[in-house]
DNA sequence: TTACATTTGTTCACTTTTGCCCGTTTGTCA
DNA sequence: TGACAAACGGGCAAAAGTGAACAAATGTAA
């Protein structure tokens, strides 16, 4: 352990809690070769100057106090089903979990409510999905890259699809204009259908994630069949004539 | 060990703290040959100039990039002067030009003068840059992709590298927060070395952009000599002396 | 050479930093 | 809620670093 000038020490540990997002006093000693009180008195200088914030037991990253995380709200239809399908999706993801977050409105109510969670991992190919995770101290996030859909935040193409292919995940949360008990999972666009499929076949567990007017539909390109897909999470406005349909196909569906 | 004028020593140790970041008293003793009575009275000297910070035990670097830039960066001043830097950057861009612009500030500012553009495509690693430049409808955007940094908007990692190994363009504009004639491009952290790197191998004309308080600054990590160097564009602030410095290495230097 | 100024090395009292001890506070879990 | 372990902070002494005074070495000029 080289050692190292205490105000040196101190930008250092500004600089390995912003890359770990937090970290504990023992985990700072040990990595600086120094005793716990001693860290203990930088990291109350270190959050005089508002760098840093303590917490019992370490330090977080400060949360930024101007809450401007994702770039746009839009969507006020079906707000209050999104909410809740969001909810109960979060619901489903563990402290540990590595999941992909597929870009949509619903989707990033996932997201939303992933922010105070802890040890987490997300992929996602939205960059308002990782805007609203940024400044979350417990989730790391990754962005797959490729090119920016004009007028929404979606990105696709050869580099989204090259990333998908090169991740391994435990769930992944997939958004659809269409999803059918019988013809699975299908979309109005070809150029969607690769980044789709490539988060299917990185996951471990697929869930759908779909508000009622997507149900029962069909669209041009098929993305996948319905043996595919594990779970579908819905609203309660759903028909129980519709939800049984699934469950014959295979599928657990929630409705919240 | 030669022995050195106390001047030259003086300007030695500068330098020799400039590369390490930071430097303890015995370490500058050993390494001139010197009592350390006498280094601590060279520091005092120096520390009047304002070129290096005395802290116990030792000096560093004054790190302006560190504590004060969000000062710096509601300063009026330097506010114009990247407004300035990024319109002058703006104006070297062709219609039908593929460019990269790396993640910071001034380059922000770049992406805000390329709005009404038309035919051009821009790659970056920053999120802010692709959200600016989402709704312009003469240019595509592609997103690098990778681990989203905490409280930033900047993505990096090995996914950022593979894209940026997989293009080329005419233009890469790079931020930086040091800059020297004579020891080219440097930064404080290991972890962007690779991805500035893959944007300068990936371009043509290589286009580093940085106000005036980044010039003649070294950091720890070198990412790229001077002669990979092909354009500097900086404030008209920036003194006489420096601007001569880089031109005689080879670098061409746009004020404004 | 001598006289004098400048720089460097040595010593020492003083200050800052650090590690350790121990009583108090805080978070967790049954 | 209460018990328990972990984390905290204040006090203290050892260690490291500092500044000032002074001596020694070096440089300069008559």
């Amino acid at each position: 352990m080289v050692i190292l000038l205490a105000a040196e020490r101190k930008m250092r540990i500004v600089e390995f809690v912003r890359q770990h997002r937090s970290a504990s006093v023992g985990t700072l000693a040990k990595e600086f070769g120094v005793h716990e009180a001693t860290i203990r008195r930088d990291l109350a200088e270190v959050e005089q100057e508002g760098l840093l914030k303590r917490t019992h037991g370490g330090v977080i990253v400060e949360q930024l106090t101007h809450h401007e995380p994702s770039f746009n709200e839009r969507s006020g239809i079906q707000l209050d089903q999104k909410e809740r399908i969001g909810q109960k999706a979060a619901s489903l993801v563990e402290d540990g979990d590595h999941i992909i977050l597929d870009s949509g409105t619903t989707t990033l109510h996932i997201a939303r409510n992933l922010v105070h969670r802890s040890n987490i991992t997300v992929i996602t190919n939205d960059m308002n999905v990782a805007a609203e995770l940024r400044d979350a101290p417990g989730v790391k996030v990754t962005v797959t890259g490729g090119e920016l859909y004009p007028s929404s935040f979606m990105l696709n193409g050869m580099f989204t699809d090259y990333v998908l292919r090169s991740v391994h995940v435990s769930k992944a949360f997939i958004a659809t204009t269409a999803i059918h008990p019988k013809y699975g999972l299908t979309l109005p666009e070809a150029q969607l259908v690769v980044a789709k499929q490539g988060m299917i076949a990185a996951a471990q567990e697929v869930i759908v994630v779909a508000d009622e007017t997507k149900i029962g539909k069909i669209s041009l390109y098929n993305v996948a069949q319905s043996s595919a897909i594990h779970t579908l999470i819905t609203g309660k406005e759903v028909a129980d004539y519709d939800i049984k349909q699934f469950q014959d196909a295979g599928i657990q569906i929630l409705t919240v």
